[in-house]
DNA sequence: TTTAGGG
DNA sequence: CCCTAAA
């Protein structure tokens, strides 16, 4: 039940903190944000972004010399962004409860920044504390951690990059204090501070501020001390749930108090470094990943919205999740149409207003794709790579890849288009990363899914501003009446799925099936009506031909398959078997015989 | 909202 | 796939 590492990994370098008691990661992106005088947090302005902006950029110039850039990247280039938490009060104090859920850290973590802020009025400089290490460093880090797939594990990566951090002993602490209030600091943070047993009740605020540094890898200024010490528990346990006194450290991990959430170390093997396997090994078992799961149902999410419903899945989930969700997590198509939906109105390519993003963000909402379990950091230039979303009760950012929303677009709201198939295909440079399916089994054609998603390429366009194209090249249909928004090819699951369900539930009970059989997944009712449609369509025709043969991404269709449908489609009555849902599908001997050799259909 | 159809 | 009309 431990979902922790990945936390600490982010808060390296997003400056996360989002612990949950299940474990579920919260990522968060951070705004902007002003403190007044009463302490109420204010958006930051438009200008205070900017200049934000500039600063993130230069961070972003820095960290472009790590390899894997664009991987890190993506994972580092966030800033402010939004976080927005409503009821979160300035006062450290009040952060105890436990909860709070995953927002409370990053709620301290805004604090702090916020802190940092009052005292030097009005330098953005500590949001980014996102950026923390130093490239340099985090070279090195990068060398030195045996991880294998570095391009498929850019989380992996980071992660131990941040267990290192925290296993590092070596690095002794020294001029910790030193450290800039913007949370760039050169200096090494004195992991010692947290080296043998250590009550934190008994540090000094200095010294707890130095084991915050170690723990979550910047400076802090904050001289509360019982907040110091909740951060320290929670970030070395990655639970928010963590008393607000009493906690001992010993080696890097919390003990003396429930730290039930932890993952316990193995033989000297710091914690951190024991969650990075774990990363790792879900990374490699992708098919673990159940998270993805389309997430239609999972767009009335809101924020805070937590779940107390704790399985130890999602766990687990999460680091698959993570694992897998760093090399996926790309923008969409959608999202840069999107992002230039709006930002297009911003011809200087700077950041849309508080406001704008504000509502933006709103619409982002709802996703349905893939979960990422870290927080997003954008680019200044952009804050919806990721929307939030609810994963297992718990807030995440996903990565924007999917369509929001089906049927008929909100009356005002602009639908979000794909790109064509052509041109989204060409964007599709990675093979190796990991296509996230909503069922694992829908993995048949990688390449072909997922075309919406050209990460990098959005990621770099939108870093400089997201033009690199125009809103028009991007989605025709935004602009100019275009053409379809996203090909979403269908697998061989799905169609397989869709023919059962038909044989079950009969064609026409498409809101049936698709509740069946694709609860999980983006394809509506209509969809599968459509689908339906074209299946019957190529068990006619195609039933020896093949019709479009340009298509490529289109995958055959077994004949049997088609002869299936084509028998349903002849005789509808005989299908309501409710009961057999458990079988695959069923092949006839002769349909099969018959249909054989006949070359096959297209999905 | 869900279906059925047209585009 | 999208969009609408109907229901």
């Amino acid at each position: 039940m431990d979902v922790g590492g990945s936390q600490d990994t982010l808060e390296k370098k997003t400056d996360d903190n989002d612990l949950d008691k299940n474990g579920s990661s919260d990522p968060v992106v951070y705004q902007l944000v002003r403190v007044e005088g009463d302490g109420t947090l204010v958006p930051a302005t438009e200008d205070e972004f900017l200049q934000f902006e500039h600063f993130l950029h230069d961070e972003r110039v820095d960290l472009s010399s790590i390899d894997d850039v664009a991987h890190v990247e993506e994972y580092f280039t966030n800033d402010c962004t939004t976080l927005k938490k409503p009821d979160y009060e300035e006062s450290p104090s009040k952060l105890d409860t436990s909860d709070v859920q995953a927002d409370t850290l990053d709620a301290g973590l805004e604090e702090d920044r916020l802190h940092a802020l009052d005292d030097s009025i009005n330098l953005p400089s500590n949001c980014s504390a996102v950026h923390d290490r130093q490239p340099d460093k985090l070279n090195t880090e990068l060398g030195g951690n045996n991880i294998p797939q570095q391009n498929n594990a850019s989380t992996e990566t980071i992660k131990s990059t941040v267990l290192n951090d925290l296993s590092a002993e070596k690095e002794k602490g020294d001029a910790s204090t030193r450290a800039s209030v913007s949370g760039v600091t050169s200096s090494v943070p004195d992991f010692s501070i947290l080296r043998g047993e250590v009550y934190l009740d008994n540090l000094t605020i200095r010294e707890l501020q130095e084991a915050f540094r170690a723990t979550f890898g910047r400076q802090t200024t904050v001289k509360d001390k019982l907040w110091l010490k909740r951060q320290v528990a929670m970030g070395l346990t990655n639970s928010c749930d963590v008393p607000s006194s009493g906690c001992v450290v010993k080696d890097y991990k919390v003990i003396g108090m429930g730290a039930k959430q932890e993952i316990p170390s193995v033989k000297g093997i710091p914690k951190m470094e024991l969650e990075a396997t774990l990363v790792r090994n879900q990374f490699m078992n992708p098919g673990s990943s159940f998270f993805y799961q389309g997430g239609e149902q999972q767009r009335s999410s809101k924020r805070l919205k937590r779940v107390p419903t704790e399985n130890d899945e999602p766990q687990v989930t999460m680091f698959t999740e993570q694992g897998t969700t760093k090399r996926i997590r790309k923008p969409t198509k959608r999202y840069i149409e999107e992002l230039s939906d709006i930002e297009t109105h911003d011809s200087t390519g700077r950041l849309s207003s508080p406001v704008k993003r504000a509502v933006h963000d709103e619409v982002l909402l709802r996703p349905r794709a893939i979960m990422i379990p870290f927080r997003e950091v954008d680019s200044s230039s952009t804050t919806y790579n990721t929307r939030e979303d609810t994963l297992g009760g718990y807030s995440v950012h996903v990565p924007y890849v999917s369509r929001m929303r089906r049927g008929r677009p909100r009356s005002n709201f602009v639908p979000f288009l794909d790109l064509e198939p052509s041109v989204e295909y060409t964007e599709v440079h990675h093979a190796d990363r990991l296509n996230l399916e909503k069922d694992g089994e829908q993995r048949n054609h990688k390449n072909t899914k997922w075309k919406g998603e050209h990460i990098e390429t959005a990621d770099k366009k939108e870093v400089h501003g997201l033009q690199g194209k125009n809103l028009s090249d991007i989605n025709p249909q935004i602009k100019h009446g275009g053409k379809r928004k996203h090909h979403q090819a269908w697998t061989l699951s799905e169609v397989l799925k869709l023919v059962d369900g038909v044989a079950r539930y009969g064609a026409g009970k498409w809101s049936e099936i698709r509740r069946v059989a694709f609860s999980y997944s983006y394809r509506t009712s209509v969809d599968l009506k459509d689908k339906w449609r074209n299946l019957i369509r190529a068990s006619r025709t195609n039933d020896g031909v093949c019709p479009r043969k340009n298509n490529p991404s289109a995958i055959p269709i077994p004949p049997s398959i088609l002869l299936r449908v084509k028998e349903l489609a002849e005789n509808p009555e005989m299908q309501p078997h409710a009961g057999d849902l458990t079988l695959p599908i069923k092949f006839s001997r002769e349909s099969t015989k018959v249909v054989q050799g006949k070359g096959s259909g297209f999905l």
